[in-house]
DNA sequence: GTCTATAATGTGATAGAC
DNA sequence: GTCTATCACATTATAGAC
C-alpha cells in the first residue's frame, strides 16, 4: 500500500536528517512517486511528521501494556521497561535520531495528540518507581529524572556507537547494535538495582 | 563588534529552531543588519554554525582544562567534570539542544576541525576513570558509556525541565534552571559513586 | 565594513486531467 | 489513486556601489 511506504520511507528520511532538512521533493524521488500523491494520503508535511512520530511511541507503548496487564513485582518491571526500550531500538532504529531531535525541539514540530502518548510511557515508569523498594534517600524521586537516566543514556550511547564518526571506537561493541544495546542496558540495570534499591 | 553579535544571536537561533531552521534571512532581521554583512564575517552558513560549535565547546574545555591542571584524586575530579558541565549548561543554555542536535545528526554538519575538540573532552573522562578506584565488574568500563550515562542524562532531564510542554511540572523543578541542575548532577554524581567505586 | 539589488535554485502545496 | 504542470514564495549566496 502507498500510504504504509510513505510513512516507512518519510520515517528514515526524517530521522536520518531532520524535519525540516527533509523536502518533499526529495522524498517522493527516493519513493519513485509523484509529490501530489503524497499531498493525496497526507494533508501536508507536519501532518505525515506526526504520524511518523505517533507511530513509533504506539508501537512502544504497544509492547509496554502487555508487560504491564500483569502484574509483576518492581525488579522485574524495570528489566522489562528496559528491555522494551532496547527491543524499540533495535526494531525501529530511526527512533533514536528522532526522539533525541525531539527532546531538542521541545516538541515544535508535533501536535496534541502525541503528547497522551508520551504520557503513557511515563506513568508506566511512575508505576515502577511505585513498586520498587527504593532506599529512603530515593523516595520521592523524580520520575523524569529517572526517564532521562534510562533515556538519555541509552539514546546517547547508541548514537554514539552507531555513528560512522571516529569516536566510541576502541572496543568491540562499534557499530554492533545488538551488543551495544545488550552493554548499555545491562550496564543501567545493574547501576540502578544497585543504588536506588534496598 | 558586529562578528560577535552575529555569533551571538546565531547561537541562539540555531539551539532554538535547528540548523536547517534558521534561514539567513530571519537571522538578519533579527540582528537588524544586512544580509551580506553576515557573508562578509562568514564564508556561509555552515561555516557560522561551526563556529558557534566550536566557541561553546572551547567555552567548556577551558574550564576542564583549569581543573585537570592540577593532580587531583579521582572523586574529586568526577565531580568537578559533571560540575564543569553544570556551569556550562549555566551560563550557555543553548549548548543543550544544540549537543542534542548533534548526537542525533551525528556530526552531518560539522567540520574536521571540530572531533578534536569533543576529543579532548572524552580524553578528561577517561583520565577520571583511569583514577577512580573501581570496583572489579566496573575496571574495563567503556568511556563513551560513562558520558552518555552523565551528558544523555543531564541534557535530556534539562531540557524537558525547561520546555513549556506540560511534562516535569509536578515537582519544584520545572522551569528552574538552577535547581533542575543541582538535582540532576548531585543524583548523578551519588549514584557513579556508590556504584562504580570501591 | 556595510549596504542595495538580484541571481539561481529549491520549497511546500494545489488545480485539474486521467 | 496517481499523474503533469505550475504557483507563489523562500532559500543561500554574490556582484558591485558607497
Amino acid at each position: 500500500m502507498t500510504r504504509d511506504r510513505i510513512l516507512e520511507v518519510a520515517s528514515q528520511e526524517f530521522a536520518k536528517y531532520g524535519y525540516d532538512a527533509v523536502s518533499m521533493n526529495n522524498l517522493v524521488k527516493k519513493l519513485d512517486i509523484n509529490k501530489a500523491t503524497v499531498y493525496y494520503h497526507y494533508k501536508d508535511k507536519k501532518a505525515l511528521y506526526n504520524e511518523v512520530i505517533k507511530t513509533i511511541i504506539e508501537f512502544r507503548n504497544e509492547k509496554s501494556r502487555k508487560i504491564f496487564k500483569d502484574s509483576l513485582d518492581g525488579k522485574t518491571l524495570l528489566n522489562a521497561y528496559i528491555q522494551v526500550e532496547v527491543e524499540t531500538i533495535s526494531e525501529r532504529p530511526y527512533m533514536v535520531p528522532l526522539a533525541l531531535r525531539e527532546i531538542a525541539n521541545l516538541g515544535a514540530n508535533l501536535d496534541d495528540g502525541v503528547i497522551p502518548l508520551f504520557e503513557e510511557d511515563i506513568r508506566y515508569l511512575q508505576i515502577i518507581l511505585d513498586k520498587l523498594e527504593l532506599k529512603d534517600e530515593y523516595k520521592n524521586i523524580d520520575v523524569y529524572a529517572f526517564f532521562s537516566l534510562i533515556m538519555g543514556t541509552i539514546l546517547n550511547f547508541y548514537s554514539i556507537q552507531m555513528s560512522d564518526l571516529p569516536i566510541g571506537t576502541k572496543d568491540e561493541l562499534k557499530k554492533d547494535s545488538k551488543k551495544s544495546l545488550e552493554y548499555i542496558s545491562s550496564f543501567l540495570y545493574n547501576m540502578i538495582n544497585l543504588t536506588t534499591c534496598k
